[in-house]
DNA sequence: AAATGAACAAAATAAGATTATTGTTCAATA
DNA sequence: TATTGAACAATAATCTTATTTTGTTCATTT
């Protein structure tokens, strides 16, 4: 028995190659855009989306599966056009302190900034849900490695150690841009990352 | 002329030496740990208090400064349990772990971890208001300077950065316990923190 | 001097009634 | 076989109206 697209993939991972799933989600982004989350309707988004209700419950189980489906693909978007940027970098110095700036620029300027003005809490909620990161950690070990090659970091250094630092320095300059010492400038941040991952407070 | 409390402080410093203060203080902290912030009421702090509503509004200007007063005097207590706790450690590495355990543990079981059933949207904003941390900066360069003089740390690190970087992981490691590696246990975190104090990535 | 308690308008919150939205089902349609 | 659209009960949001709380003032008490 063939099982359909919902049972299959339990609304999990939304499928961006279907045309229907796209334009689901791109009626919801618009209509979170326009309203915020909590007045996004499922009504809304199909007449926004020229489709029906029942479509939309098909693809995504609840108000709740299409929420997140779009705040993932989003968080997918931000982080291909974070990709792009490093490629440009040369450094793993270099390749935080872009994606710090990126990072701030986004939250500043996209969907948050906007969502912030009319539901804080929701955002702060966010914010503060580590799962909301577990989904990148999987961005930096590629980098990692280039370092270690080219001899930026120590050979022996543990992958899941420095993915885990970089995270937690990328999420914390991002999220707290001041923590006591100024970091607004690029030069700033780059210097002291630099520092910190050159060598910690030792040696 | 002299100036009444009120005008004198502006309600920002609250004196805990004035009994009047402690008891308006301890009357407000027991209605947010029985009802949460949302339905404290400067009525029930006075009755719980066994003073009037006026000596409250005399001390403390508004219900924001009285639930600020309470929580300030909260981190305060926090703090000096924690500097008792550092005391007994030896290394800057030893004490980051100590303050991170001990955050954990006062998140998990203190007031937050019952506000957080009821308000968990004004526990999330509290968590992600950077001057909540600000705060507690000043707490850390006379640690950072006698790891210094013990020769812990290079003696060329600037204590800014320094107080920056541990604040950072600190926080860090406090309200997102898990980025990806996990770091559960306290052997787990303290050599995690080692690696990094010591030599960061290089060397 | 500081604390009290009563009085008061303004603002916030709760309660109740009403309307809209959600999530399901299913027969009809493309 | 996916999509549509209509029907439906259950849930949630909204509006309106009472009730409570806030923040001020001030004469009285401690």
């Amino acid at each position: 028995m063939r099982m359909t697209v919902a049972q299959d993939e339990q609304f999990n991972t939304a499928n961006y190659d279907d045309p229907m799933v796209t334009r689901i989600l791109d009626a919801a982004e618009q209509s979170i855009r326009r309203f915020g989350i909590r007045r996004m309707s499922m009504g809304e988004v199909a007449r926004i989306g020229k489709l029906s209700r029942g479509s939309i419950y098909r693809h995504f189980g609840d108000k709740e599966a299409l929420v997140e489906g779009v705040f993932r693909r989003l968080q997918q978007g931000f982080l291909n056009r974070t990709e792009a940027l490093l490629e440009k970098q040369s450094t793993l110095v270099d390749k935080l302190t872009e994606s710090v700036v990126h990072g701030r620029q986004d939250i500043n300027e996209g969907i948050f900034a906007a969502l912030a003005e009319t539901e804080p809490e929701t955002v702060a909620t966010m914010f503060l849900d580590a799962g909301f990161y577990k989904r990148s950690v999987a961005f930096w070990p590629p980098h990692i490695k280039m370092a270690k090659e080219k001899g930026e970091i120590r050979a022996d250094v543990d992958i899941a150690l420095a993915t885990d630092l970089i995270m937690r320095l990328a999420v914390s300059l991002v999220i707290f841009p001041d923590m006591g010492k100024p970091l607004n400038s690029k030069r700033a941040i780059k210097s002291y990352l630099r520092q910190i991952l050159d060598s910690g407070l030792g040696t």
